[in-house]
DNA sequence: TATCCATTTGCAAATATTTTGCATTAGTAT
DNA sequence: ATACTAATGCAAAATATTTGCAAATGGATA
């Protein structure tokens, strides 16, 4: 797995180094799994860091593809970087909320498909896939 | 496309045949697209139907499988009725947010990959996948 | 049909989440 | 070092969701 430089993102971006960006990036790098705002909020707030920056630097970062949002059913919006090789998805346990990971999801046959039954789309930008279940502790 | 009788539906369910939750099925029967909370809050209240109402039986229903949540990038959950023939999912532009719907999204197929990935999931009892793109208007 | 009981509802209020306005701070280019 | 603008923090507003509780009502049973 490719390491990414939080200060070489937002460069590239067109971004400012600031510190709560700085610090908002090495968590989600860091992180293993996607951080919901709460998430984010709980360990910034150490660094002082207000909750409004979290929210305008995260929407920041969705709108230009810096960071990925993730939406899982009955849970807040979820936040991570996007993949550098492997496009990877989520498996979600429906009683703990355990969160595991998993590669192949074939977006480009689907792609093909969807594309081809549409009226009103020529081209996909993105796409999501999440399973759902019981984790085995759970069930 | 199958035509669901809300009144069967609550029975089977073991609900109570109410008029908030018979007029919000049939909302959702008659529409196109998955509603938001929102959209049928607005479409109940000439019937006097309190916001908290729908937000309760929402929740049931899903609870239970009688209703499917599906939560797309950047906007308030929405719901709709499960398929009864064809596993359907969306294409949402990112813009206009226009929903469509596609088909096939071989699941069976991603399941299979992804479980035998995984060291914590052994069953999938459901999924998600969503498709984002400019459509043609906005493109 | 009348009665009973548990579910469901509506209203009020609490809580949680997200957005906005604005004065101040602080990157970074020159 | 200076200047310019993006970005921050704080306060407050706006939205969205949940909770408590008394009243209403569906539906099973007598």
């Amino acid at each position: 797995m490719q390491i990414r430089d939080p200060g070489a993102i937002l460069k590239n971006a067109g971004f400012r180094a600031t510190k709560p960006r700085l610090l908002l990036l090495e968590l989600l790098e860091k992180s293993h799994t996607p951080l919901s705002i709460h998430d984010i909020v709980a360990k910034l707030i150490n660094d002082d860091i207000d909750r409004v920056t979290v929210y305008r630097s995260i929407e920041a970062f969705v709108r230009i593809g810096v960071v990925r949002e993730v939406d899982f059913q009955g849970q807040l919006a979820r936040y991570e970087l996007p993949d550098t090789e492997y496009d990877h998805h989520h498996i979600v346990c429906t009683k703990c909320h355990k969160i595991e990971d998993f590669i192949g999801c074939d977006v480009e046959r689907i792609e093909k498909k969807a594309l081809h039954q549409s009226r009103s789309f020529s081209r996909i930008s993105s796409h999501s896939f999440d399973l759902y279940g019981l984790c085995n502790s759970c069930a």
